[in-house]
RNA sequence: GCCGAAGUAGCUCAGCGGAAGAGCAGCUCACUCGUAAUGAGCAGGUCGUGGGUUCGAGUCCCACCUUCGGCUCCA
């Protein structure tokens, strides 16, 4: 879709909240109005409405909407000075368009009218009403009026529109694979992992899930000793102090979990970083260990608002791939090469071969100096460009303790969600009064850089389980290759060509129910396994195995000890599902 | 935390004031089977938790917990 498509969409959009917004206003004459604007998908309308509008009145909206369309009214577009504004908005009593208007003093203001309906609004819009022809109703949510949690929450209503009915359906469809690709449901279906309301947002893994995690988690221990990284273990209950220390407790702590033991208090650790750095400090440091770099597979906890906790993508016990890198100033740049190049080798590796990146810079709130900062920043693009990475600048958003890179990996469904992150930590190498020994035989202070490729595991796993739908290549796959013995005549047979397998470190299961081919079969389809190993008279015979492969049918058949080493090799080079 | 919705068998869901239901899964039995569902039978639920209304409550009301869609937040 090129931007003029998709400027019309808009147009066509947000021209349907209107309508939506009028059809509201027919059948809830009390209504006061929000904003409407198009959005990605659709649009919405914020309505402070005194009765609650439920999922059930939809139909009838819709009705009053399709009525509205019929009627053909055209968009007329007029311009007033602020005061005509101010009197049409007062008369009609919309509140909140006489509240936005208080930050449009000066200007022109432009309104729309559509029938009867008034609406303060920049347009473009159709012409007439009847050039919509495909909406929909979808969601209802609570919003507050400007996003402000201290502002009162209107009912927001979304909906979508487009062209023609055909594009809607393909819109809807599309909701329906992404449903269904959810990874709450297949974390059910697949028996990957489960949550409970003992442990909110804290999932519970179960075994096929567990492979899952560890294959993640085995390939990315590889990657991270090969570059030169060394692991550590440090606790999760960590004393109050610590805390103080670390400034966690005067930034962080609406989000920690606190425990008492007598008199002494301890927390969970929310970040890994002050583990970390009580084993940098219990040995002294020379400039000729750098760059050292410590990674950390560690567990941490938050505490969420309740509203906010979403299967495995926000949780509130979660495992972080930290790494903390300690190192001189002019070693800042190549290392975020470095960093940068193992991150993006890990998203290739896993499926991501879309990406975004961005520098979020100094924001309003601080530490350390300008200069510093500016410095950090120069360093963090200069090291980006050296490694040929395009990014994006998001000014301000950085962390008050240092600039950062964030990564962003794009799934099958083109969603997006920010994962990696390299953070330049201006903070806790002062707090903690870090120090080495230079070439000049004093003590200086080293530059702290915090980074993670997944972000949160288990975070990452929902996305991964999402992109792959639950059909994961063979080398993350809970169950590699199931057989399947076509009547209990080749049981034996099907247990050695087993036994075979699992010498071979592949993850395979027996089918040996007594049931039919097909049932099996049906089974271990829904279950995603990549390979099904046929197995009956003819096979045992001839020392075989029928290959069945999970999206494509059929595939032949080979020796069994050809097909080991097929297997072995496929698992090795972690091709693509 | 806020707005709205939902929680009934392992799963998906029906029942919405008057004796707890279905399909799938499970178990038992029969069938020994060649690439996406063999048949029959059995068993399975203090209807999220706690209060209340009622002669009578999955069903109505209140509170809490969890989950879902959003807001806000964020790895």
């Amino acid at each position: 879709m090129n931007k003029r498509d998709s400027e019309q969409l808009d147009t066509l959009r947000h021209s349907a909240a209107h309508v939506m917004a009028a059809a509201v206003k027919r059948l809830f004459p009390s209504v006061r109005l929000g904003i409407g604007p198009a959005i990605e998908d659709g649009f919405y309308y914020d309505f402070d409405i005194p009765e609650a509008v439920t999922p059930e009145r939809f139909e009838e909206i819709e009705r009053e909407m399709e009525k509205i369309i019929a009627e053909d009214h055209p968009f007329e577009r007029r311009e007033l000075s602020h005061q005509e504004a101010v009197d049409l908005f007062r008369r009609l009593g919309e509140d909140y368009k006489l509240e936005l208007l208080e930050g449009l003093k000066g200007e022109k203001i432009t309104v729309y009218r559509h029938g009867d309906f008034v609406d303060l609004c920049q347009g473009p819009h159709l012409e007439r009403g009847g050039q919509i022809k495909a909406f929909k109703l979808l969601s209802l949510a609570g919003a507050y009026w400007k996003g402000d949690e201290q502002k009162p929450m209107l009912q927001r209503i979304y909906g979508t529109a487009f062209p023609d009915r055909k594009s809607l359906e393909g819109y809807l469809k599309l909701v329906e694979e992404a449903r269904k690709r959810d990874h709450r449901r297949l974390g059910k279906e697949l028996d990957l992992f489960s949550l409970h309301p003992e442990a909110p947002g804290s999932p519970f893994f179960h075994p096929r899930g567990v492979v899952l995690y560890q294959s993640v988690v085995e390939y990315w221990r590889e990657v991270h000793r090969a570059r030169g990284y060394r692991e550590i273990m440090t606790p999760v209950v960590l004393e109050d102090s610590l805390w103080h220390q670390s400034g966690h407790w005067d930034h962080y702590k609406d989000h920690m979990y606190f425990v008492k033991f007598g008199e002494q208090g301890f927390a969970l650790k929310p970040m890994n970083c002050p583990g970390v750095i009580i084993y940098y400090k219990q040995t002294q440091h020379s400039y000729r260990e750098f760059p050292l770099r410590i990674a950390e597979l560690g567990r941490v906890h938050r505490r969420e608002l309740t509203g906010v906790l979403h299967g495995l993508f926000r949780v509130q016990s979660f495992v972080i791939d930290d790494a903390h890198i300690f190192c001189l100033p002019e070693q800042i740049k190549d290392e975020i090469v470095e960093v940068a190049s193992l991150i993006l080798e890990i998203y290739r590796t896993v499926g991501f071969s879309e990406y975004q990146v961005e520098i979020s810079t100094r924001p309003e709130s601080f530490i350390g100096s300008v200069e510093d900062w500016e410095t950090a920043t120069a360093a963090l693009a200069a090291a980006l460009r050296e490694a040929g990475i395009d990014f994006q600048i998001n000014e301000g958003e950085g962390a008050f303790y240092g600039p950062k890179i964030d990564f962003h990996i794009r799934d099958s469904l083109k969603r997006s969600y920010q994962c990696g992150t390299i953070q330049l930590d201006f903070s806790m190498p002062a707090r903690f009064n870090l120090e080495y020994v230079g070439p000049d035989g004093a003590r200086h202070r080293p530059v702290m850089i915090h980074r993670a490729a997944l972000g949160s595991v288990e975070r990452f796993l929902g996305i991964l389980i999402e992109h792959y739908a639950g059909a994961f290549p063979l080398w993350l796959s809970p169950v590699q290759a199931r057989i399947l013995p076509v009547s209990a005549k080749a049981l034996d047979y099907a247990s050695g060509v087993k036994e075979r397998f699992v010498g071979e470190g592949i993850r395979v299961e027996l089918d040996d129910r007594p049931e039919k081919l097909n049932w099996k079969i049906r089974q271990a389809q829904k279950e995603k396994i990549p390979y099904m190993l046929v197995v009956g008279e003819k096979e045992a015979a001839a020392g075989t195995v029928s290959i069945r492969r999970r999206s494509a049918g059929e595939s032949g058949s080979a020796g069994v000890d050809e097909f080991i080493s097929r297997v072995k090799q496929e698992i090795a080079s972690k091709a693509g599902g």
